[in-house]
DNA sequence: CGCGGGTTTGAGAGTGTTCAATCTGTGTGG
DNA sequence: CCACACAGATTGAACACTCTCAAACCCGCG
């Protein structure tokens, strides 16, 4: 079931920074696809040459990169509004992949036409580029954690994160709990910790009352001392584009 | 001592993808100034508000964050052509700070421009999006080194890193040996490991002969060993754009 | 000659990993 | 409705890697 850009309810959200209706016309254009996939699908694969690019619709996906012998670092978690495959359009092959945590949808945008968006609407070239420093900033913050915390404060530091980029998309209750639908593996990857140690740890701020985690749902208990724990401070998101 | 991009050899190097004089023509008008700082000098501050966006024109830098408790992570290594502050443009305060290894020359253009670069050459715009996502690749990798490799492998695959990155920009001599302006502690600081420790694993390998590493200089001796040790196995690297 | 930055070394303490097993909840087939 | 398979979560124990602390060393410089 295709979805028009012009009635995109996910645009409107406050997340997101309004377009004008000659932007939200040409993107009309330029999405080739509205796609629904399951949990698990793979949507770009290490060494894929003719990757497109998506905007994720809803649902939450990983980027991730895998050593020779297999062992898997996520880069960054996807949530609803993020532009996927800039790099892997700009490359020859893509250098990463990209795979579902959960259900979920995709505005598809045929690589080709990428071009006749920096040619035709500057506009919306600036903000693809402003979708990819993001993006990388994502990944700089997760260096951080990986090379600076250890691993209570790697995991209160995700934790945080996600909550925080959550609710500015107003996907977390009022009890400050949220959809989840990280399993401890793909923690562990994101971290760069042993999946053994990355429960052991789980379970030890669980017990400190700092969250409660069951799967699929996260709640936050105490964001003060996560935040202390993590030395994690941060300002609100402002409104952000979407593509 | 202003250097004209029309005149500028760094461009003209194999490494980089020419441009039209009309691009070149343009980059001049919106380069503001030619900038020589002495080593150790900080380029942009974590913070800051009004970074200006800079194209390393010759010698070493690195781009940082660090923590509230003064940790510091190093992200990656800036070489010649690299183009720096694309992320503190577009938002409001600065999330990293870049410093110089080395002395080092800056094309210094203004923040207030790259608008009018978008507005009036898509080529250009689509050229620093690709250096944006460039540089995310080099983020990504090192993400890879610290969350999945060991000390070794970590030295192992940064050496490789740093010398092929120079080779395409004819740095490497013809023994394989190449500028190295980092001391330990830089490489400890990217690595996200300890200066002992970094120290250590350094003389390990040293000591295997995979490399001599005397101040301010780097030379591999056995790059079949070290590429098997870091699992680091990579293309020729094409021309790529310069700003 | 003394100082300071960077490098090197040793030793003990932790943090995190690996191996191995158990447990739990869920889904499938009979 | 039960037996069974399976993926994910949990736990324990031994081991390895990395960190911290502390001290020495090296070299260029004032």
């Amino acid at each position: 079931m295709r979805v028009r850009c012009q009635e995109c309810g996910l645009r409107r959200q406050p997340a997101f920074k309004p377009k004008t209706e000659a932007e939200i016309a040409f993107l009309d254009t330029l999405k080739r696809d509205h796609l629904t996939v399951s949990a698990g699908t793979s949507l770009i694969h290490q060494g894929q040459e003719d990757a497109d690019l998506y905007t994720l619709f809803s649902g939450w996906a990983f980027r991730y990169k895998t050593l020779p012998d297999g062992r898997r670092q996520i880069l960054h978690f996807l949530l609803p509004g993020d532009f996927i495959g800039l790099q892997a359009s700009m490359f020859g092959a893509s250098l990463y992949g990209v795979e579902t945590l959960t259900e979920a949808e995709f505005c598809v945008f045929p690589r080709q036409r990428v071009w006749s968006l920096f040619e035709r609407v500057p506009q919306l070239a600036f903000e693809v580029s402003w979708l990819g420093a993001h993006e990388e900033s994502l990944v700089d913050e997760n260096l951080v954690s990986v090379g600076l915390r250890n691993a209570a404060e790697r995991v209160a530091a995700l934790i945080l994160t996600l909550h925080k980029r959550c609710r500015t998309l107003g996907l977390v209750a009022n009890d400050d709990s949220f959809a989840f639908p990280l399993n401890q593996s793909h923690i562990a990857d994101a971290l760069g910790l042993s999946l053994v140690h990355t429960n052991k740890t789980i379970a030890r701020l669980r017990r400190l009352g700092l969250f409660t985690f069951t799967t699929g749902r996260m709640q936050i208990i105490n964001p003060r001392v996560l935040e202390r724990l993590a030395q994690y401070y941060d300002d609100e998101l402002a409104p952000r584009p979407i593509i």
